[in-house]
DNA sequence: GCTTGAACCTGTAGTCACTATAGCTTTTTT
DNA sequence: AAAAAAGCTATAGTGACTACAGGTTCAAGC
């Protein structure tokens, strides 16, 4: 009848370490859960599918911070969306200036294989492109 | 005549902080520079655009780590093909799994405005998405 | 030439989001 | 019942900075 499971439990189920929800627990983040007679932690469904919510929200870049305004927001309907959207943005920037890396490399790659006697400037190469290229 | 200058312009003309510019110091990714009577750090176009480098590539994600080791591979002479080689592909992977998050969001940001009535549902989207798409 | 005040110095401590370790107790398995 | 696995707390360490305290040097104005 008991649906209870121990923390490594969850912490397979959520994908990450057993320190990590204790750490969360420790800020706050993840609900105290009951204990055992023992003394053990012991989850259920709820505290799943926070932890998870948790992990996913961090595999995608957001911080504790956004996330805890995230669940607060959840709580009480507002729009959480606009977190969506700046970080949105963050990641667009991101690829953009990525992509104009690997065209320099590409460039650089490509003089290598025409055998130009000497070395290939890295340095120079990749410290230049913030001053053409220059978006940050 | 001289070309040297201070640690905040240098600072300035790379876009960091001066602590930072220490901090590379103490940890060896820059070298130590010249000092004035006073004591005072005098650089010069090298370690700006060293540090340029450095910064770059950190706001694309690498590692000091992975910097360290680009820096140190494109300073023997020659293999510095196979390093824009071995960083291209990096900087292709990164690119890769920015693209799948952005699209992810997009599709977040998309349900948002679906849930017309000022009721969104990234909580949902995020805490389900493990387990219908589960690729991680 | 003197006096401000901004910029610099060293060294240490704090931040974020974990991760690892030590030394113990509880639970599960054999 | 014994052994192994998993749990507990508390503390320290990581990476990449950032901030602070308390002092020194430098450039500019008078």
């Amino acid at each position: 009848m008991s649906t209870l499971f121990s923390i490594g439990t969850l912490s397979k189920a959520a994908g990450c370490k057993v320190e990590t929800i204790r750490y969360y627990e420790k800020i706050g983040l993840m609900p105290e859960p009951a204990r055992s007679e023992g003394g053990q932690r012991r989850y259920h469904r709820k505290h799943r599918e926070r932890l998870r919510f948790i992990r996913h929200s961090r595999e995608l870049g957001f911080t504790l911070d956004d996330i805890r305004e995230l669940l607060a927001m959840s709580e009480q309907h507002g729009h959480a969306d606009s977190i969506a959207r700046r970080h949105r943005a963050a990641v667009q920037n991101r690829i953009r200036s990525l992509t104009a890396l690997r065209d320099e490399l590409d460039r650089m790659i490509e003089e290598c294989e025409q055998g130009h006697e000497g070395e290939c400037r890295v340095i120079e190469v990749l410290s230049d492109h913030q001053e053409c290229s220059g978006d940050h």
